[in-house]
DNA sequence: AGTGGTCGCTAAACTGATTTAGCAGAGCAT
DNA sequence: ATGCTCTGCTAAATCAGTTTAGCGACCACT
């Protein structure tokens, strides 16, 4: 792989300087007094000899390779992590850098050999990412330089980046309100471990927190809330018709993720109801099957684009050390209607 | 990030030995006449100092960075890309080596510039990868070294790995032949640009051919083909809706892919039909929401992570030039059952 | 004439590894 | 004593850049 690239001390050769001067010139250091027409002669050799740096002889001197480590427990690899990983190729090269990626699969062996694997680089920091929005202890090795957190805390204090899931549960509660839905509004997705454990979950809390405080405001009280297991289409489906056998049916329905809103979708489809006219359905994530369903999903989008961008800027531009928040926006579709009768 | 490392040069004087015995020693090398005892020193001294080699050092002098890059049109950011980046990681890993990712968006200044970004980083081979499985010409700059195209092919016979569409197309016939359908098995998503275009679609063509094959042997022929413009949900439902406004419903459907699929299954639970005991589904792909649909759906496989792997073992094991095909294993599901009545 | 300053540029050190060439000493034969 | 080989090791070059220190020429001023 590139052989034969012209060197630095070809291009000073061909310009009739030195390197140094060479160097000089191309990296268009402020206070030399090379003259114009060195500053000439040398970009006119750079340019006929195609030249381009070796950077690792460059990061040998300056410590710096323009490469960002990204470290992910499993999120690399999921649906979840296009957007994160887009977000972050974007800033990146705006900014002439460019993403190692590496995946730990929840592994400590994997994990230990993916830092070394980065650090050995001498990466000029570390975005470490979780697919599950939670919080967790980085490995110490890494802390000797930056270092984000995506889509997770820790309690080191590092900078970091989250999803707004707070607001997105008051955008979600409150868009039901505005239809005008009150007293039959059910929630599918309770879950105590994800609610309760930090290094499980952030974002079930949050969402639930939101929810609650946007109902609380209004002075309504959820009519029925759903425990499950996972956030899976069959626990959403299995959740929708354990409400249908109840007396009151719901007029609205709030699903922790798209997926559980899914499996909700099927049970009313097979129920013989109609979204949004028999219920409205609202949820999160903006998962790509929420723009597939009939009717649309509403949904609150998680970011990831726009967090995988923060990620990036933090960790090069530097920044707050609270977590940095982004917003998840509100996606009104089909799916919303006033309540029936 | 890394100050403060140990040097090779910190190994050797902690061990009393000149630096070119700690380099020999650390890697190993064979012929050389250095002693047990000597041997002894530098593996502790380098385990005392924790000692790991500074790779753009290594590199600059041994041209080789143990670096892959990755370079794709959009696929690394998509639902799709998951599997090949993991398969490739995974792969890469096995073999000591880190992938470098960059996403070229189909867009040429940015495939320009993330290809002078790699190479400027002097990786060891590039990875060209494809979002839609096609024909491409990759850019010549990266033609110095080696490459291997993923999920695409090129007319400079480079070494390329594709999904096994063909054999798949015969699969998915074969299954729903092997249910006892015959006369009336309708396929969803033609589409003359994929199928004529090999650097639009080389999957639309070999699945069609697979299909046909399969089906000429066994003297059947399609009962209806439905033409689609794109293969979303949207359009599967609206083909299916056409299928059932037909005098003969079919007892069979054969998608080109799941989300094609999706749309499908909504319009036969609009229209009130069961799935398998009214139409038996099957597609391609194993999209994750196939496995979530109700009744679960049958479909091929896209062998996403094999190939990642397999990409990533051709270019450092060297291998053959003709496309290398990874077989789509057939899923099974319950969206198949023999024809009614 | 001597001193000092600016201009325009370069030699050489430096980064941390690998690799080539070769040295000192021991042992042995002549 | 001389020459030879073998053993066990090292000095120095090298990779391709950046950076430090400073050199020679020219000019101005006292």
């Amino acid at each position: 792989m590139g052989r034969n690239r012209a060197t630095l001390a070809d291009v000073a050769r061909k310009a009739g300087l030195s390197k140094t001067a060479a160097s000089m010139v191309l990296n268009g250091r402020e206070g030399t007094r090379l003259s114009a027409e060195a500053h000439q002669r040398v970009f006119a050799a750079a340019e006929e000899l195609g030249y381009r740096p070796n950077l690792a002889a460059r990061s040998l001197r300056t410590r710096k390779t323009a490469t960002i480590a990204f470290v992910s427990d499993i999120v690399a690899t999921t649906r979840f992590a296009g957007g994160l990983i887009r977000g972050a190729l974007d800033a990146a090269r705006e900014r002439d850098h460019v993403l190692l990626i590496t995946e730990t699969q929840g592994d400590a062996t994997f994990e230990q050999y993916a830092i070394e694997a980065v650090l050995d680089r001498q990466v000029d920091g570390v975005i470490y990412a979780a697919m599950a929005t939670r919080r967790l202890t980085v490995p110490p090795a890494i802390l000797g330089g930056p270092v984000v957190l995506l889509n997770a805390t820790s309690p080191d204090g590092l900078p970091s980046v989250l999803p707004d899931d707070d607001r997105a549960g008051r955008s979600v509660a409150t868009a039901l309100l505005e239809h005008g839905h009150r007293d039959a509004i059910a929630l599918i997705g309770r879950n105590r471990l994800k609610e309760d454990d930090p290094e499980v979950s952030l974002a079930a809390r949050a969402r639930l927190h939101g929810i609650q405080q946007a109902l609380d405001d209004a002075g309504v009280t959820l009519l029925a809330e759903c425990f499950c297991t996972e956030w899976l289409p069959e626990h959403g489906y299995a959740a929708m018709r354990g409400l249908l056998n109840r007396p009151k049916r719901p007029s609205a329905i709030i699903c922790m993720n798209d997926r559980l809103a899914f499996g909700a979708y099927q049970a009313l489809g097979e129920a013989g109801l109609t979204v949004p006219e028999d219920i409205s359905v609202i949820s999160f994530d903006d998962d790509p099957i929420a723009a597939w369903l009939r009717p649309s999903l509403a949904t609150t989008a998680l970011p990831h684009e726009q967090m995988g961008r923060r990620a990036v800027e933090l960790l090069l531009d530097g920044g707050a050390t609270e977590p940095s928040l982004v917003p998840m926006p509100l996606r009104r579709r089909r799916s919303l209607a006033p309540p029936a009768g």
